[in-house]
DNA sequence: ACATGTTTTAAACACTTGTTTAAAAAAGCT
DNA sequence: AGCTTTTTTAAACAAGTGTTTAAAACATGT
C-alpha cells in the first residue's frame, strides 16, 4: 500500500503550519491545499475531512505538548534541580514552538473540538513519580506546601505567557521582535530566579 | 437623527458576546445577527460591514483593558502597596472578564487585524508617572532593579494566564469548573505573595 | 390626511466554504 | 505488452459567506 509517504506528509506539514497559525477556524481546505502546493481533493483524499486532518494535527501539539514535561518530571533528579530544569526546559520548548500554547488553548476553548477521552494526562504526571516527590519535599520543610495545581499554575503562567503575548507585549513597549526575543532571554532567568525562591524559601542561614 | 438607541445598542452587544467568545474568524454576521434576534442587513445597516463592526468591539476590549491597568498606575499611592492593589485589581478584573486576554492576544496575532495607530499605550502608562516611582524605589533599594518590562510580564503572566489558561487546566487537573474558580481564588493570594516577595525583597531583620 | 425620512425586511448578489465525483495520469504487477 | 490499483486532477455540488438592493413598515411633522 502507500509506499507514497511524501505527498501525505506534505499536506499534513502544511497543515500543522496553517491551523497552528490560524486556527481552525481562521483557515481553509484550500488554503492548506495551496500551501502544500496540491490539489484541494487530495486533503481529502488523505485525511478524510478538514475536521479529521485538524485533529490529528491538534492530537500531535497536545502531545508534543504534554511529552515535553512528562519527560523532566520523570527524570531521576533531586525535587529541587528538577523543578529547575523543568522551567528551564519549558521556557526553552516554547522559545522554539511560540505559537503552541496560544493554539491549545484557542482551540480547546471553541465549541466542538472534543479532547477528554484520551489524554488523561493527570495519571501520566502521577505515574512519574514526581507528585510523591514534592509532597515528600513538602513534608520535610524544603518545599513550600502548596498544592500541586498552585505549583504547575505559576510555572506554566510564567513559562507561556511571554510567549503567547507577544504580540499584545510588543504593542505595549513599542519593541521590534528581535528585541522582545533578546528580553525573553534574559526574562527566563528571572523567572527561575522568582519561582524557585519563593517554592523553595531560604530562611536566614 | 437616531434616537432608536435599542437595535444599534443591541446588535453592537450581541457582537461583543459573540466575537469575545468565538473570534472574528470563527463567527458570521448572519450568527450576530440571531444572538441580536435581528435581520442580517441591520447589522450592516448599522456598522456597514462584519470588520467596522468588529473593529469597534475590538478596541472597546482593549479600551477596558488598559483601562483597568492606568487607573491603578495613576492612583496617589505609595509604590510597593499600588503594585499590590494592582495585581488584586488585575486579578479580579479578569475574574469577571476571562475572555478578554484570549480573545485581544488571538486577534493580536490573526494577520489583518490593525491597531498600532491610536493606542499609545507606552505614552499613557508614563503618563502615570508610575515608571518613575519605580525608578526611585528601585535606586533607593527598597525595589528589586529590573526592567519595567519584566516587571510588566511578571504581574500580566500570573494574573491573565490563568484565566485564559482554563479548558487546559481543568483538562490536566479533571476538576469540574466551579472547583477551578475556587482554586483560582486561593491562586490570587499565592501570586501578590509571590510576585510581591520577589520584587520588593526584605533583608534579614 | 399626506408627504417625509428613518428603520426593518426578504431576497438576491457574487464568492467561498467543505466535500464528492468521475475521469485522467501514474505506478505496480504478471 | 496489458490489466489493476493507486494517485492526482478538474469540475461540480449544495450550503454558507459578506454585502447590497429595493420594497415594505414605521415613525414624524405638518
Amino acid at each position: 500500500m502507500c509506499k507514497n509517504k511524501t505527498t501525505e506528509e506534505t499536506i499534513k506539514d502544511a497543515a500543522r503550519r496553517v491551523f497552528i497559525s490560524k486556527g481552525f477556524a481562521g483557515c481553509s481546505s484550500r488554503e492548506i491545499a495551496k500551501e502544500a502546493g496540491m490539489n484541494v481533493a487530495l486533503v481529502n483524499y488523505y485525511f478524510r475531512s478538514k475536521n479529521q486532518l485538524f485533529q490529528l494535527i491538534f492530537h500531535a501539539a497536545m502531545e508534543d505538548f504534554f511529552v515535553s514535561m512528562l519527560e523532566v518530571f520523570a527524570a531521576p533528579m533531586e525535587l529541587e534541580e528538577k523543578l529547575k530544569i523543568f522551567i528551564a526546559n519549558e521556557y526553552d520548548f516554547f522559545a522554539k514552538h511560540p505559537e503552541i500554547p496560544r493554539f491549545i488553548i484557542g482551540e480547546l476553548t471553541r465549541e466542538g473540538c472534543e479532547f477528554d477521552e484520551k489524554a488523561a494526562i493527570k495519571e501520566r504526571i502521577e505515574q512519574t513519580g514526581v507528585f510523591q516527590q514534592a509532597l515528600a519535599a513538602q513534608e520535610s520543610g524544603i518545599m513550600r506546601k502548596i498544592d500541586f495545581f498552585h505549583i504547575m499554575n505559576i510555572v506554566m503562567s510564567n513559562c507561556q505567557y511571554p510567549f503567547m503575548a507577544r504580540p499584545l507585549i510588543q504593542q505595549i513597549h513599542e519593541i521590534p521582535t528581535e528585541v522582545y526575543q533578546e528580553k525573553l532571554a534574559l526574562h527566563k532567568e528571572l523567572v527561575i530566579d522568582m519561582v524557585m525562591s519563593y517554592l523553595f524559601p531560604k530562611t536566614n542561614n
